[in-house]
DNA sequence: TTATATACGACTAAATTAGTCGTAATTATT
DNA sequence: AATAATTACGACTAATTTAGTCGTATATAA
């Protein structure tokens, strides 16, 4: 419970390196991959899905790679969470209603307002606060 | 990422089905799964580790079941979920140090204020915040 | 033309979570 | 004393999720 998975932490890894560049110098998957002993595959498609948000933008063809698209400060780690991974709740019916025990269910109340406490927290923290 | 177990789920619905018993009365793991359809073994296990952990107290036998220990007030959030589910951090570097990646992480610092912040929200809630 | 990139989906492997089963011990009831 | 209902607990299996790999296509600098 309440673990980061490693597409979370491979994706912030490689932004707060993309941070640390000049203004328009790319990196490549390879490049971050190497330099922080993560699987190579599996960190290109963590990018190319930051890429398909526009968190990043690529760069294709040799000579080729990332780089930040926007201001870390402007996305939400909620947003971004998302993005990662899909829909942030403690539990799905937040957002999904096809429960079984919605009928009996008296924990449902409380449980969104603890989500509803971690969501805030996190909107409240921006991607510059961890790759700064 | 950020999902409570089943675990944790079927735990607080158990317990919440305490906390609205009469002083002394008590329910056993049978009532309690049937009640809510959950799986009576499993809730079975969950109860034993409750109970282990003077959260709750068993009375065994025949008209025997499980009573609640103390006021839930006097029990936080952190603590439970570290009862139900062991150590409650977002990276397991933040407990265990076993880590290949340490010498080039640039996450841990601020990986480690996430989960301050999230320890501390949940150490300002109680057990009642829920079961109430 | 070649080497080095990104793009992307399908697939496999590993780890975690969920749930089941067998057996023992306890105790109220008959 | 026997029985039925209960807690206790570990070993096991099943299901789900997460992690990682592979194959193939496309783009582009050299």
């Amino acid at each position: 419970m309440l673990k980061i998975t490693r597409k979370v932490e491979y994706a912030l890894i490689a932004l707060r390196h993309l941070q640390a560049n000049k203004e328009g110098q790319l990196s490549s998957a390879k490049e971050i991959a190497e330099t922080y002993g993560i699987p190579q595959e599996l960190l290109a498609k963590i990018l190319q899905r930051l890429a398909r948000e526009d968190i990043i933008i690529a760069v294709k063809g040799a000579a080729g790679g990332y780089k930040l698209a926007t201001d870390p400060n402007t996305i939400n780690m909620t947003k971004f969470f998302e993005i990662m991974e899909g829909p942030m709740g403690i539990m799905d019916c937040y957002f999904d209603s096809g429960c079984d025990h919605l009928h009996g269910c008296t924990i449902r109340t409380p449980i969104n307002r603890i989500n509803d406490s971690i969501r805030s927290m996190f909107n409240k923290m921006t991607l510059a606060d961890i790759t700064y």
